[in-house]
DNA sequence: GCATTAAATCAAAAAAAGTTGATTTAATAG
DNA sequence: CTATTAAATCAACTTTTTTTGATTTAATGC
């Protein structure tokens, strides 16, 4: 392609993609949309506490919840030897639908 | 499981997340996104039309295309030799923030 | 009928995502 | 310092998803 040509619009909507697929791709899931539920009733929780809760060893839990961390879906806290987990309502907000963000609210 | 224990609420809550999951996992990829922008932008298309907009081999397209339409996020009509795929707004509207949706809204 | 075009489908291969059990890192308590 | 617990990471493996090129199905025009 010719310099000056290039279709800066194109570029930062790929990129916009890119975003959303991550995003997506992070919920898409049904453990993953599991988890979330749970984190929305418990509020924050340690890998080991959520661990029973949705029936996974630790090292496929925290595979899991470190594809949330990574999409931003989630944030983690350390406190001592504990992760605690929280969901990211604003990054859920801005994504859903407000129907299904009701999902993920305790008091919908 | 004894009988008469069955978790009414988790097998429903189980099965929303499934439905979920297919949706979410429909528009988590950036190559279907970007089907979804194009045909936000020109309405109704057909296969041989699309491909050469997203450089893709019409096998290639079809395999997408079917991914989003299983997840009822296109539609289909087929004219004579033709299929016309369009978006599907009543579902990404249920599905997506509005912000988002914007992203697939001509006026916007 | 035959040739042409559109699009779905198929099977094999490649790539990506998820699972498993073990190991590592790091904080805490004794 | 040692033992214990929490959680991340790793490597091998399994499963799922995507890609590819070829084939099939079906509609149209001659």
């Amino acid at each position: 392609m010719v310099q000056g040509e290039i279709p800066l619009t194109d570029i930062s909507l790929d990129s916009t993609f890119e975003k959303y697929e991550l995003k997506f791709k992070a919920i898409a899931d049904k453990k993953r949309l599991q988890i979330m539920n749970i984190l929305t009733q418990k509020g924050a929780m340690c890998v080991c506490d959520l661990a029973p809760l949705v029936d996974m060893a630790q090292s496929k839990l925290s595979y899991h919840l470190k594809i949330l961390l990574d999409a931003n879906i989630i944030t983690k806290e350390t406190r001592g030897t504990w992760s605690y987990y929280e969901l990211n309502h604003k990054v859920l907000n801005h994504l859903l639908s407000p129907e299904l963000c009701c999902l993920f609210k305790p008091t919908c």
